[in-house]
DNA sequence: GGTACTCACCTTAGCTGC
DNA sequence: GACCGCAGCTAAGGTGAG
């Protein structure tokens, strides 16, 4: 289809995370009310228009937040809920067109071009759609309607309400770029707008003395490659004449799967890093194997107290999906970086996916790589040990039968092969679904207050309270 | 001075095999 | 055997988005 045929809608959620927030407590509606992390080092995930009068906005530093806003209410943040949320939202785009192309938890676009002769113009389709999210869910968006993603995003950026010091000033709701008016709506926008355009290119661009979209769309597109490079500089001179014919995508699957926390605490030692990897690469397996892959690349991530960041990635020769696993080949790139400065941050990435194969064995890989598991559905704190298959089927059964694990469940035993490790944190996975993911976790990860098991989104924006005491 | 987390994509450099 | 060009892969870092 030609995309001047295509009628594109991005919808994105007004100010997600506080409104949904809202919902619950309708006492704060009209306040400043900030969602994320309240730590020294946490950051914003999102501010009510209220607060943005102020200038808080999302990725601001909470401390920063709080001094410019001192009256602002702080939230703690539910990724679980606001997924759960997005997933309602999602469920309505759903009955619009089944061509639905998730962004994050509060965009999407969504591809309405067949949908036109049945519903009418993308216009009312839009506004219909607005309505309709908000009678159900009791929250509000900001849709763009273009002929392709580029225009139809910066139309909802439009189309969103603006606060300013005087006060907040409400957005059109739904913008529309026709046919033909794409350039008239591109060319005086500020550079900045072009996906692409963050901090390091704006620089650039502005050493050419391009400040807005019709200024770069005019320079040439010699001229932008030879300052951006071949692919950069094609890619913004196309969007620059509104061109951008990437098709709407239902199904993109996942390229990476990591894991990283900043530390309420700098780190100093190795022994306590490799307590922080096993957590995360713990995290990162779980993830694996609930999508049902392995993964070949292994990256680590470090960053220091000065916030200089080095990356060690390692390629395995087959694909692996257990904690173990991950440990064992990341844990040579940990001991290499010397942690004495002081280390903030650790991550664990996993790519380059591929299926997994059984034929890999690292016979007395675990007992000391990974240190086991503890249990504390029931009991709340354990010791941590390895597996032993008694041990393994008491949890297993356990997992299946009955409703807690006490602590002298927990797996115990000498050193295991890899397939016994897999086997055993299958078994992690069973208990975790049917007991929550704080149930069990890593023995060696563990402390005297309990399992701090990594979760996508547990820790989303920062550390919010002081590292508890370990064992 | 303060800067989270997750993911995607790009560039550059080095290595290996043909 | 040495050298060249090329492709493919890997490692590391950077950039950007949401």
């Amino acid at each position: 289809m030609k995309e001047s045929q295509r009628t594109i809608l991005h919808v994105d959620m007004d100010a997600f995370y506080v409104s949904v927030e809202l919902r619950r407590r309708p006492d704060l509606v009209g306040q400043p009310v900030v969602v994320g992390g309240s730590g020294p080092r946490g950051v914003i995930a999102a501010a009510s228009y209220e607060a943005r009068r102020y200038g808080v906005r999302s990725a601001l530093p909470s401390v920063t937040a709080r001094r410019l806003c001192p009256n602002a209410v702080f939230l703690p943040g539910d990724h679980a809920l606001y997924a759960s949320v997005s997933a309602d939202v999602h469920r309505i785009f759903e009955t619009v067109t089944p061509y639905v192309e998730p962004l994050s938890l509060d965009e999407a676009f969504l591809d309405v071009s067949g949908a036109l002769r049945a519903n009418g113009s993308g216009e009312r389709m839009a506004k219909a759609l607005r309505q309709r999210i908000y009678d159900e869910l009791q929250l509000w968006c900001s849709i763009g309607v273009a002929p392709n993603k580029f225009l139809a995003k910066l139309a909802s950026v439009a189309a969103k309400p603006r606060a300013t010091p005087d006060g907040v000033r409400p957005g059109r709701c739904v913008l529309v770029v026709a046919p033909g008016e794409e350039l008239a709506f591109l060319h005086p926008l500020p550079v900045a707008a072009l996906w692409g355009v963050g901090p390091a290119t704006l620089t650039k661009l502005e050493r050419l003395g391009i400040k807005t979209v019709g200024e770069l769309a005019h320079i040439g597109e010699p001229a932008l490659t030879a300052s951006l490079g071949e692919g950069q500089g094609r890619h913004l001179f196309a969007l620059s004449w509104g061109r951008d014919q990437r098709p709407v995508e239902v199904d993109r699957a996942a390229k990476s799967i990591g894991h990283e926390e900043t530390f309420a605490t700098d780190r100093h030692t190795h022994e306590e890093l490799r307590r922080e990897l096993v957590r995360l690469a713990d995290g990162v397996a779980s993830r694996l194997r609930a999508h049902g892959t392995g993964a070949r690349t292994m990256t680590l991530k470090v960053r220091f107290v000065g916030f200089e960041t080095i990356t060690r990635s390692v390629t395995a020769g087959g694909a692996i999906d257990t904690a173990a696993e991950i440990v064992q080949v990341t844990e040579p790139l940990l001991l290499a970086v010397d942690p004495g400065p002081g280390v903030r941050l650790l991550g664990v990435s996993a790519s380059n996916f591929a299926e997994v194969s059984r034929q890999l064995a690292f016979d007395d890989l675990a007992g000391g790589a990974f240190g086991a598991f503890g249990a504390t559905a029931g009991a709340g704190v354990t010791a941590p040990g390895a597996i032993s298959n008694t041990a393994r089927n008491t949890a297993r059964s356990t997992a299946r039968n009955t409703a807690r694990i006490t602590a002298s469940q927990v797996i115990s035993s000498s050193a295991a092969t890899i397939t016994e490790w897999r086997l055993a944190e299958t078994t992690v996975d069973d208990i975790r679904k049917r007991f929550g993911s704080d149930a069990i976790g890593p023995g060696s990860s563990m402390s005297r207050t309990g399992l701090r098991v990594v979760r996508r989104g547990a820790q989303q924006w920062g550390p919010d309270h002081p590292d508890p005491p370990t064992a």
